[in-house]
DNA sequence: TTATATTTTTAGACTCATCTAAACCTTATC
DNA sequence: GATAAGGTTTAGATGAGTCTAAAAATATAA
């Protein structure tokens, strides 16, 4: 497999993210759209990792990641999600300003500093947005969890983490007083637009949007 | 002037530094064989350079950095050894081991982890080769110095910094007890070799090389 | 001062990652 | 099962950074 261009390690972490885990296939144009290029480019690059056999491709029928490329990818995936962690606890970032600087400190190449860092941080197992660690084995357990907009009715869990990780979501989040860590309560849902009253740490009932509910993840 | 590249960064590091602050010409085939590239890849750099105006270059008669050029350098030598810093401080690296990774982390992009990162060390003086770091407006007050061998003889002072940061060198130094902040009596000065006798610590006398005593700088 | 050696630059080519435009497959629809 | 629509791949070009080989300029030496 040889060592990845820093491009060629961002193509297979997008892969792998679309993938779920490295079962379904992947399309060009997803690709091609989470990493705002074009498809052309998509071809040129899937056909190199499928070359250094971190990807499985078989041309108009999309591709995922082979065991070796599961590998690499949680690899990259650890490092960017221990920078943030390194970022909020150390250097006082907010949550959503960690992930430009993190997609920048994923692709230094230090396996000793990585381990020294995961050490310094106390080995945590989850990253600023909740999302799982995974180890130097690329192993990682995620605890159960479900949408907002998925649960059911009057269900009660713990914030767990985000799906999306954009600053605007991420100062939304803030605003409304919403952590990972807090408790929510379904209290009710807006047939008509899909929308969510919950309550929160049971101190205060607000609305949120279809959208919001979808990006909320909580403990099943 | 833009945005330099890391490419753009590192020859401009190259020049400063042989230019020793912005000063002297410097020559095409200095600049090849600091970056372990080619004479030819230097003239076509030194081109697109010159166009940002980051440097001065005149065919064939060299080049040097202009202010804002030196004002780039200066905040990629400062991102530099403060990283070395907090690899060394927090990292637990050893002062051999991290210039290699420093080089890698120099050019993260993000103005507010490097004053994050400047606060949480401390606002250090120095990095661990005993190297000045300049602040944010490339400000650096470096102590008056002399290397061992241009020191007169049994000349007394402080171990301030190492001209050579590779591996080889810094792994000797830790043999032999020498280190940043020792205390450094030249004794004798060998005609035949230019090797020196020295006395370290008050402790113990050794014998160095002319190569080793051109490498260590002292107070004056 | 002319010849020689050295340094520097140019010319042309290569790799990597990207693009546009055109050609090509696959799928959905009637 | 023909056709339209959409997705995917190829062809050819570009820019960044690099190289070798050859030409040009400068420096050194008899």
């Amino acid at each position: 497999m040889n060592t990845l261009s820093f491009t060629e390690e961002n193509y297979l972490k997008s892969i792998y993210h679309l993938s779920e885990g490295g079962v379904k296939e992947v399309s060009t144009n997803a690709i091609a759209d989470d990493l705002q290029t074009k498809a052309a480019s998509v071809t040129d690059m899937i056909k190199k990792l499928a070359n250094k056999e971190v990807i499985n491709y078989k041309k108009y029928k999309g591709v995922n990641v082979s065991p070796t490329g599961k590998m690499a990818a949680l690899q990259v995936i650890r490092k960017h999600r221990l920078w943030e962690v390194f970022l909020v606890e150390k250097m006082k970032f907010n949550w959503d300003q960690v992930h430009e600087v993190a997609e920048q400190l994923e692709h230094i190449k230090s396996p000793l500093l990585i381990q020294r860092l995961d050490e310094f941080l106390g080995y945590p197992k989850n990253d600023p947005h909740g999302d799982p660690i995974p180890d130097e084995h690329g192993e990682f357990n995620s605890k159960p969890q479900i949408s907002l907009s998925e649960a059911e009715l009057h269900h009660e869990g713990i914030l767990m983490s985000v799906k999306d990780t954009s600053t605007p979501f991420l100062q939304y989040l803030d605003k409304i007083g919403a952590y990972i860590g807090a408790k929510i309560k379904i209290m009710d849902r807006v047939v008509f637009d899909g929308s969510h009253e919950i309550l929160l740490d049971n101190k205060r009932t607000l609305f949120v949007s279809k959208e919001v509910a979808q990006n909320i993840l909580i403990s099943e």
